[in-house]
DNA sequence: TTGAAAGCGATACCAG
DNA sequence: CTGGTATCGCTTTCAA
């Protein structure tokens, strides 16, 4: 059978990657033959012996079907595509895109990132574009707007989802409404007696999306509350200097209970407190946002806003159907959890 | 000129995508002249008023080129592709990544992450090779074999890279020699007094690649050292009752020196300890890895290894020399730098 | 300066 | 059951 001389990788790879032709060549059938054998296409019966050949002349030259080629006569991709998000992805979000990738992928679908360091909304979503993606799941932070959509839509993409803290018009919205958690965050502190509440904005200008929100949260319900309640923004970067600044001049803010944005800048702002003295919850309560696992270890242990993001499954499928009937309005769907978590620090 | 009218983004998706040839016909142009235009062909002159025309169709229309049908004309891509890897990545990495990835867009190569879910080598091999990619960068832990890398060199792929703790025959390697960092921290302790030294080995299976060779590498120096010094393994999940378990009986263990495979299981294993009322470092010695933040905020300050992974410009020279000469030799890089950070609990 | 046409690789219709 | 062939969108050589 095997009459072409088993050349090594290094070789073979300096001359022609073998197509479908060459398949169909040492197998002695034609392409079309081919192309039955491997897709399985079941409208059409092809005797053992032959499929036997075929698939043997393809292991044997080590042949692998061209992503592109297919596509293009296909007139479509299954290919879904999210943008790489600028933020580093915490675990949870992390977690949840883990899931959502292998949901997808059980319907079929290839999921691909792309990082499109630099681009702004339009320019972006046509190097997006360029990949033909059945459908688009773009990061909140991406500044999508509306006529980055249509520059998708017109591409051929039959979906487009934003998912994060804002919607954009013409797609369909995950809206991870971060006000949500800030909401909860003052509730909390509220009913645990705080007035005069502090809000950590952190200075990492990656986060502005996700704090501004949480912060706006966070005033919305302190304001609906009254009775002199107060909100003191409280900028902070992610260090121990700045932390350590923000604790020396911490009595004259005169605050008895902080939002820190999340955890980790929890952890920083507990520490550079306690090294100032001053007493956590005693003389400020403090309750951060995300549940990790770091939180629990802290002394006292961190109360915090636990996050709970839809399962990937869900997504999935909300996805798959958007695809299906590309005709439908877009809708937002509110798929962001939030439950004060209390444990010490508040 | 806008003859058309301008239908809306729905409307128009419903039905056909804009190909060269509409803009051709909108602009009263060949395709070529069209490709010309939009590729800015210097071989070529073409008329301004019709370079005009031709771009004013272009937007109009919402044109925006096929990748898969250039790359299929081309008869190759500039895509860099990167598995995404199985364990979420730390800040560190995620840093390097990122900065790998801006530094290949400076040489117009294009970064996709594609995710290969519960597929094993040779399969994901597969996979990945039908979207024809120039180059591979993968991460250590798939599980790339030698077949795999092969399946990637016959498809086309002219530079294939592993990245991570191990190599593999055919691949370039940038190796990231984990063993180093146990080394390192087996160095700091035995030089701080240190004679019965713990190793933590976590629990998480994703995490096995990387935590093997730490521990690896401890056992040699403390081998190479002599003297009656010991190692003990100390398997631990990363959850509270783990740590408070491993506590519980950490005095019949006798272990004056441990170090916790990352900054993180620092934490946990050093709240733990404080618990159950074992002081850090006087009965025990302690040394993460990572260098996070979080290490300075612990009490005693952790002490740690810094790992350094190489930049990100370097490495992406290295793979554009790699795909520009694809008859290199594989090369084995080692790229991961360890130095030991002393501060309180060591 | 512009246009006609070949061809990249895979697929699916229609004949045989 | 199998083979010829048109086709997807784009680039590029060759002619006009």
């Amino acid at each position: 059978m095997a009459q072409i001389p088993n050349k090594s990788a290094q070789q073979t790879a300096q001359y022609a990657v073998p197509t479908s032709a060459d398949v169909a060549r040492l197998a002695g059938v034609s392409r079309a033959t081919v192309s039955y054998v491997l897709n399985n296409t079941s409208a059409v019966r092809i005797s053992e012996p032959t499929r036997r050949r075929v698939h043997e002349a393809a292991k044997e030259l080590g042949y692998v079907p061209h992503a592109a080629a297919r596509s293009l006569r296909a007139g479509h991709t299954r290919v879904v595509l999210m943008p790489t998000p600028q933020i580093p992805a915490g675990p949870l979000f992390s977690e949840f895109f883990n899931e959502l990738q292998w949901a997808l992928s059980r319907f079929d679908y290839t999921v691909v990132q792309y990082g499109s360091l630099g681009l702004t909304g339009e320019e972006a979503a046509r190097a997006w574009a360029e990949l033909r993606p059945v459908a688009v799941l773009a990061p909140g932070a991406s500044g999508l707007g509306a006529r980055a959509v249509d520059v998708l839509k017109r591409s051929g993409a039959k979906a487009v989802f934003t998912l994060g803290p804002q919607r954009t018009e013409g797609a369909h919205a995950l809206l991870m409404d971060q006000r949500r958690i800030g909401n909860c965050a003052a509730a909390h502190l509220l009913e645990r007696g705080s007035r005069r509440i502090g809000v950590v904005i952190p200075g990492e200008q990656g986060l502005k999306p996700f704090a501004r929100p949480r912060a706006e949260g966070l005033r919305q319900t302190v304001a609906g509350y009254g009775q002199g309640a107060t909100v003191t923004e409280l900028p902070l970067a992610y260090d121990e200097e700045s932390a350590a600044r923000l604790a020396a001049r911490w009595r004259t803010l005169g605050i008895d209970g902080v939002f820190t944005y999340n955890d980790e800048y929890a952890m920083l702002l507990m520490r550079a407190l306690q090294d100032e003295g001053i007493a956590v919850p005693g003389e400020t309560a403090m309750i951060g946002a995300d549940d990790l696992v770091l939180g629990r270890l802290l002394r006292p242990r961190l109360s915090t806003v636990r996050i709970e993001l839809p399962s990937g499954q869900k997504l999935a499928e909300l996805v798959d159907r958007v695809v299906r009937d590309p005709g439908m309005e877009p809708e937002v769907h509110d798929v962001l959890g939030a439950t004060a978590v209390h444990r010490e620090s508040s």
